[in-house]
DNA sequence: GTCTATAGAAAGATAGAC
DNA sequence: GTCTATCTTTCTATAGAC
């Protein structure tokens, strides 16, 4: 048997962080299944072998991607909750996360291409979406006493922030914009010291 | 000669309404140029004697429509100007804007559909994304001190709330983000008595 | 499981009559 | 200017060999 289960997982594994890259980059409708698997080093005809349909892999790829894969997820020992939380904010507000990131934030690159999509993508992004305000209103607890509204403010302006920057056409508008966010939402969460 | 420059006009304003009723709601890729010209009551061969592309209008369509489109653009005399911007804030931030709106706000609506998109459209956006920083602030001005940069996050957070509110597929969750975000705005431009 | 080949549908853009 | 008809491309999804 040519084909074990492990090399199976590792196809679709492959799939998926092609799907999230450019995805992500270009929205569901430009993005061919085509270019998906080539980008993965696969080729069209095998897809079906790993998912029922586009559909399926564009929530799927929403789903794998992990709240601010612009960082990793674990904290740092040596920082305190407070600065960590504000690098994770700072982050996800900079340039690089707009240009450069592997990865970029699915809620803010994908917010409106989900709209028009499918039940199933949806639910996804709902998902991502309260663990991004957890994530944040677990660091916050420790320091700060700004309540679960306070937060979903924040994460509306982040996500809005950086889709926003993303969709300017102005260079120094988009730089102005994340640094307005960034220093607004860091004030709103007492992450400021 | 049957058809004079006014009907011609008639014809392409009737075409920008549905243009940007229905890219609003189901995006650039999934509007066809005959669905638009159906709903403007034309058939798709007549499209191109009025724009020279789907993107050409939809860059127009973007432009055409005025900024807090939700609300009419004037201010009553009998209100002043910090709860007339109130009441555009509370408007934007609103379900019937999300569901029931006849022209929703492109930038809300059309995010990260407009960051895919071609450099005119880009531009369209932009332009629209300014004036609806400068509105603000021409209120603003006559009452509060916050600055140019409190306004822009406060827009990026309208947008952001209003694209993700209509995004997620919990309507208890749309609801409890759209008036965090209101509360938060109103206070932010000191719009709150 | 992955490949090549292809069926079938959708939609942007053009041509030509009125 | 608006219509009908059509060319052409693109892409999802499937079929069948290995």
């Amino acid at each position: 048997m040519p084909y074990t289960a492990e090399h199976k997982q590792q196809s679709r594994g492959r799939i998926l962080q092609s799907a999230v890259r450019l995805f992500t980059r270009q929205g569901f409708e430009s993005t061919s299944i085509d270019a998906v698997m080539a980008d993965a080093g696969l080729t069209r005809g095998s897809f079906y072998a790993h998912f029922n349909s586009k559909q399926d892999l564009y929530a799927q790829a929403i789903a794998y991607t992990p709240v601010f894969s612009v960082f990793g997820q674990t904290k740092p020992e040596d920082l305190t909750e407070q600065r960590w939380l504000a690098k994770l904010v700072s982050g996800y507000l900079s340039q690089g996360h707009l240009h450069k990131a592997e990865q970029p934030c699915p809620l803010a690159f994908l917010v409106t291409d989900v709209a028009v999509n499918e039940p199933e993508a949806r639910q996804a992004y709902t998902d991502v979406y309260l663990k991004m305000n957890q994530l944040i209103r677990t660091y916050t607890k420790n320091f700060s006493h700004c309540d679960r509204e306070t937060v979903m403010a924040v994460t509306a302006m982040m996500i809005g922030g950086v889709a926003v920057a993303r969709t300017l056409s102005d260079r120094k508008a988009e730089k102005a914009l994340l640094e307005s966010c960034r220093q607004v939402a860091l004030q709103l969460l007492g992450a400021v010291e």
